[in-house]
DNA sequence: CTTCCTTCGGTGACATTGTCACTGACAGAT
DNA sequence: ATCTGTCAGTGACAATGTCACCGAAGGAAG
């Protein structure tokens, strides 16, 4: 059960609530709660089962791989008013959650026990478009992984990742090489050797957690061909 | 429409045709078509917009993603009763298929034109069912091959490849080192050269065209750890 | 301010994997 | 018996992953 000014924040970020007296909405209201986690929690492990779905408020979740050498693999991250197409499809079939998911900016999420979940999937066709247009949207994000991991050159998705994480105006990227390491899959070694050879190339700079960029132009054809 | 005979097979292969006078049956027999697909075939490219949704009623198909390089991945195969969740996604989110799809074995698929694709989900629960469980399922698959390609070595995906495509009363595989790449994403070469380790170490033997298990007992040991 | 300590990044060595170029072996067709 | 296309083996090299180790930077504690 939601208060009245949570309510207020639900309808606000949720298109599916935007009719102020149908069934979703009651439902919706009664059935989904406001839980909040503080930076830093696992949410879910690998091969925890999931018994309920979440949207988020606010803050910000990462959902990743991990594998027996410890090398991590961010497969997406969600934001406010996005979900997670690994938790759908977890309680859709009763398997195991295949990834972990931690927080990184403290979460306000609404919460779905996995019966309304299941429930209101056959029963609001609102609802029901939500969820389809997630799983599909995420889809192609985890498609693209794929593609990347299976097929692209690191210093390629090194570039891209650069230029994803930063703009004309702002070209110094605070983050360590490490935290690149694990958004792409690699490990720290090899994204400090890659980042060198961008500085030998006068592509960016480079210091002690950031990295500037000094030719933008230069970097997109990095990130092109190479 | 369907003819008697089609209709027969549909409902011998679809449990949501299980009953012989709903919605769902009337709608699947009007407006669902039966296709032929020769061997060989080309069903998606990637980058193509998905104008129908098929399951197959018989013969195999192939879903993979292919790099600039050239080199292959297989995500999954298609057979009997199954179908494409990322034709699903596809449909669902009217984005461009991310892979391409062809023919291994002669195909016969139910086709069900996409505006019959989407009607049916917000009118049939059973429809919905079973396209829930099938984007479910085959998501795990394909997570599954992530986590393949990102973190396993290759030595140990080819032992597991070889253990999953035998048996030990048939313990020869009919395959090519070429095949055997396709499938895990790698090239001929260096699926060569692990064959030849393996041989060193007397877990297989190998001719033109084929790979024999000798040591089933060690090779589940190499698949395991190493 | 100095010292300590943790985090961050650099480096060399080596193993694994991907790519290229080339070669020869095999099997079916003529 | 020869031809031809497919299949497999090899060496060289590049790219990436892993390990061990080191030093530098910056904050914390004294």
């Amino acid at each position: 059960m939601l208060t009245e000014a949570q309510w207020t924040e639900a309808v606000a970020l949720l298109p599916f609530l935007a009719h102020p007296d149908t069934a979703i909405t009651r439902a919706f209201r009664h059935e989904a709660m406001l839980m909040r986690l503080p930076e830093g929690a696992t949410i879910f492990s690998e091969g925890d089962a999931c018994t309920s779905f979440s949207i988020l408020l606010s803050g910000q979740v990462r959902v990743f791989k991990i594998g027996e050498t410890g090398r991590e693999l961010t497969l997406y991250r969600l934001a406010r008013g996005e979900s997670c197409i690994l938790t759908a499809s977890c309680l859709l079939s009763e398997r195991q959650f295949p990834a972990i998911a931690t927080v990184e900016q403290m979460v306000e999420a609404f919460v779905i026990p996995q019966t309304s979940f299941q429930g209101w999937i056959d029963t609001y066709p609102a609802w029901r478009a939500y969820i389809f247009q997630l799983i599909a949207q995420r889809l192609s994000t985890v498609m693209a992984v794929v593609d990347e991991i299976a097929f692209r050159r690191l210093d390629v998705r090194i570039a891209q990742f650069l230029l994803r994480g930063s703009d004309p105006l702002q070209a110094t990227l605070s983050l360590t090489h490490q935290q690149i390491a694990v958004e792409l899959g690699t490990s720290r070694e090899v994204v400090s050797r890659i980042l060198a050879d961008f500085v030998d190339d006068r592509l960016v700079r480079v210091a002690r957690g950031s990295v500037t960029i000094l030719d933008r132009q230069a970097l997109v054809e990095r990130a092109e061909a190479s």
